[in-house]
DNA sequence: GTGGTCTAGACCACG
DNA sequence: GTGGTCTAGACCACC
């Protein structure tokens, strides 16, 4: 349960965690049936306020990512895996696009575009190949 | 002046306008000492309220891509070219990195996300190569 | 008819310079009867709109210190002189008000702010003596 | 945080509300690391609309005076005193300096114009001697 | 017509 | 409760 979160960001904290915690179950970080960070500790850890975390976890249980129960904690949802998957996937796909259009829109070309996105995957380290 | 506003993303509509005349400053589509449409027509234009435009305006006075006259109008900055595109590019490729960031936060190969920002390329008409 | 304009100023330039005129003829550099230049070409001189001069002389008109005659231009009005001499006056004392009170407010005191006016006397040329 | 506003002046309530706030921090009336009075609750202080006191903060967030947190409040950046020490007096110079140029203008001597200043700064009540 | 400022009041995300 | 953004509509000075 670390990921990165910027609050200067003009998406939602709220968003970015959602997002974070999808990404940690699509990958199978967080395991069908584990029990997440109670709120406070997650919030601690993120430096974030509490009541944050907490409508997080509630969206995602209305999503069917989570399950709460009071008391003991929220766990991650049998079937959450693969929707989650889904759900990353997509995200992915709408981030590039709009990355990619945003290069359109700055007058590069194809050839430049896919340097740049050449140069952030071996930034990354995960050795895609853009020619 | 016909860039496309998307009343619903996170990302203010201000900041997109000023974007969207940053990358056409950019490109040359607005030349130096080219005048910019007046406020409320931009604002007609792009459905938008005169005070949301009048803001850009204003900052991208203070950031130097404009010079405002009140009266008779705002103008591109004569030094404004080069600004704009050394800002375009570095936020087309913060948009890129954050991006890829996402796929290998969802788990993604290096493979699958050059695969996905070669459909993305393709999809925006650019043809550039992702391999 | 030489006097400094500053556009970005919060005083309208219209009040600029009608007190442009008004310490010209308190100060007896444009006499009594004598003929102001025409709008156009103060408004060339000044780097201003000829309608922002036409307004100022119509202000002054109505004020009493120039008459305007339609075909031949506008002229001090006679018993300008000691009216403008006031106006300048208290004009004067209000802006050394306002400048001392700002010191005040930053937390100047009186010592430093005279040191201060003495430092703009001098820089003015006037060799006022501040203690 | 009380400072006088002039709705009738031609300086902006913005800008001189931003100056009363710089002069405070200036003077060590608002100490770095200070909680300013929310938006609404200024507003209703000065008798002025909470939009303009917002533009205040944002603008001197940018200025880098205040830091402003979202959901918490505006506090007095760290470094923020020296920054409207320089600021402040910059701000009272300019304006000795422009009051004595009007007096110069207005036909005056620097004995009259220190007289004046003088007479200023006892109204003023601070006692600094202008001979 | 232009931009600049201000008011009034709404919604949102966050603490 | 906080600040941030947006809408709607007003007035002003200037072109």
């Amino acid at each position: 349960m670390n990921f990165p979160i910027d609050p200067k960001s003009t998406v939602p904290l709220s968003d970015q965690i959602a997002e974070g915690i999808r990404f940690a179950v699509a990958t199978g970080r967080l395991a069908p049936g584990e029990r997440l960070p109670g709120v406070r500790v997650l919030a601690r850890d993120l430096l974030v306020n509490p009541n944050t975390v907490a409508k997080v976890y509630r969206d995602l249980e209305r999503e069917g990512v989570l399950r709460t129960r009071p008391g003991s904690g929220a766990f991650v949802a049998s079937r959450a895996a693969e929707r989650c998957r889904r759900a990353s996937h997509a995200s992915v796909v709408s981030a590039l696009r709009a990355a990619v259009a945003r290069g359109v829109a700055a007058g590069l070309s194809g050839e430049e575009i896919a340097r740049v996105a050449h140069a952030c995957l071996e930034e990354a380290g995960v050795h895609g190949h853009v020619q």
